[in-house]
DNA sequence: AGCAGCGCTGAGAGCGCTCTCACCTCACCC
DNA sequence: GGGTGAGGTGAGAGCGCTCTCAGCGCTGCT
């Protein structure tokens, strides 16, 4: 298939050097003297030569490349509409500066779930990198226990040790309720997010407990953070209490989806209901009201968990979790 | 860092045999007794073992994985929210029947470029698919050259002899700038694609086309694909020829920010200006109203690039070019 | 009885690279 | 003039695996 690729031990030859030496120069040692220096680069030039990784990587043990695993169909990962892009990016330009090649993996299918594991442990990469992890996914911790080093976005569920990176859920979603219960709202639904996630389980608990706290009544339900969801989620709680004049969804997709439904029931926002969001995407500012909703910082998220992997492979000590804090972004849904 | 893993030769020591039959029971020969078989089985069971890919892939020259490349700051890939999932679905797909990784590799900086091209002649990958290229990307060109297959999603500009799958861009486009002629608009405008990729110069064509048959001018903006960049350029319009009443725009998120603009303006959409769209995105169904569109395959295409990239590995002979078809999707926008 | 042939296993080479260690050359100094 | 050390280079081991090839014990045929 591919053309025999020249081999070390050629450009040796080519420039009158040992292999060694050649080494030296394709890895920028300084210790090699300036003529043969330019002999070896020229030799490496004129066969372009590029060294072979995995032999490389067989005797240093390292890949130089880390994973960014998405156990998330492709669909849903790219639906919402900045999350990913942003940790991505924000897990990219760390990586960059340290020379490291960022290889994603999305892993929808328990088949594609397997083959990760196998690749991470079989040491193609050097860490590994979780986002939005779905339920008690045993992947971080098992990959943890093989020696690979892992860091997470979001608190994993269940007893888990894997270091973590996670932002204020809890305090975004109080200030995003008290801020409908202020307004005077007095009939709050609330359209959560899946509840095996823990950012769907943690909008959730933050929402009932101000609920608790104003005493007022707790209107539920459940989408997956899809627009879709959002929209029959609007439905229903319309079905369940007309009288409702407040929404916090658990994420901007939603509510997208929610302000749909409403538009078509005939219900103005913020008027006669408010409507507040989660993660203030690009499309919240172009939603029809632009939406209120809570700023999440995305890219910091991804650099954080980079940092975090980053100092783990350097075999520093790191935090067991650091929280990002989140911001009410006021805007004209509520 | 990692913990020590265990080697063949300490699963075959623990049973027994010697390392060349525990290879072989790890890949799956059929040539070994059952028992030995079994014993081997247990001793990998137990030590946790899992082969090592670099040495494999030294002396195999294989990878099984091949990467996708997507030219593109993590920013534009995600923005568009359904082509490149789509896309990689589609590769998913085609990949996971074949037992390959698929590697995603986001290249938007000149250093990334760099990495991603040394990764790939280094052997990590099998072969390299190439989405949305951006003018007259060296890249393909160079990894072909290097002796790595190579298969693009969308035609390359200049002259490349890589092979690749698009759809009939210029097709869709003739279909709906018709459509806008068949019902009866004079002053129909578009807001075309960034130049330096093939889907921007096709589309924008294909208006040019249909405008001169018709006998009408040209009235052009140029975005970027993007929202911000759809707002832009309808603001454009809107002044160059206040009495324009239709728009054809590139893609369907820089639909999405030409409504809001017209919105803003006063304009009804279908009423005074009718819209369509490009690509047939999710968000196409939500928009207010919801949008004319051409429908590529997207999937499609994905399933296609990966299926073209196998044969190529497996020594087969492929297509310089397979095209796949568009449709127009009429809503309520024109 | 002898030998071909089959089913199975083990020894060993070698994939392309890095890295240790020994060595070789020169100043330079006492 | 001999010793010292710095600066540079090469030989060779070995990373963990696959795969060829030889060899083992049998069966079954001549």
């Amino acid at each position: 298939m591919a053309a025999r690729r020249p081999t070390l031990e050629e450009v040796a030859r080519r420039a009158g050097v040992s292999r060694a030496t050649a080494s030296r120069v394709v890895n920028g040692s300084t210790t090699v003297a300036a003529p043969i220096r330019e002999a070896v680069r020229r030799a490496v030039a004129e066969l372009g030569y590029v060294p072979n990784l995995a032999a490389r990587s067989l005797v240093t043990q390292r890949a130089d490349s880390i994973a960014l695993i998405l156990p998330e169909t492709a669909n849903r990962v790219f639906s919402d509409d900045q999350f990913f892009p942003g940790v991505i990016r924000g897990v990219s330009q760390r990586l960059e500066a340290a020379d490291k090649q960022l290889v994603l993996m999305l892993v929808g299918s328990p088949a594609a779930h397997d083959r990760a594991e196998r690749y991470a442990i079989a040491g193609h990469v050097d860490g590994v990198l979780f986002a939005s992890i779905h339920g008690a996914d045993p992947l971080p911790e098992l990959l943890m226990r093989a020696g690979v080093p892992v860091v997470c976005n979001g608190r994993p569920l269940g007893s888990s040790r894997v270091p973590y990176v996670d932002v204020d859920q809890l305090g975004g979603t109080e200030a995003a309720v008290r801020h409908l219960v202020a307004a005077g709202r007095r009939r709050i639904a609330t359209i959560a997010g899946p509840q095996d996630m823990v950012a769907g389980v943690d909008r959730l608990t933050g929402y009932r407990r101000v609920m608790a706290d104003s005493d007022q009544r707790s209107i539920v339900a459940v989408g997956d953070f899809t627009r879709e969801s959002g929209e029959a989620a609007m439905r229903q709680l319309l079905a369940d209490d007309p009288q409702l004049d407040a929404v916090f969804v658990a994420s901007d997709l939603m509510a997208h989806g929610a302000l749909r439904t409403l538009r078509e029931a005939g219900r103005r926002v913020p008027d006669d209901v408010a409507v507040v969001g989660f993660d203030d995407i690009q499309l919240a500012r172009y939603c029809d009201p632009p939406l209120t909703t809570v700023r999440q910082p995305i890219e910091e998220i991804g650099r954080t968990i980079a940092r975090q992997l980053l100092r783990l492979l350097a075999g520093e000590q790191i935090e067991p979790a650091v929280i990002l804090p989140t911001e009410l972004v006021v805007r004209e849904s509520a």
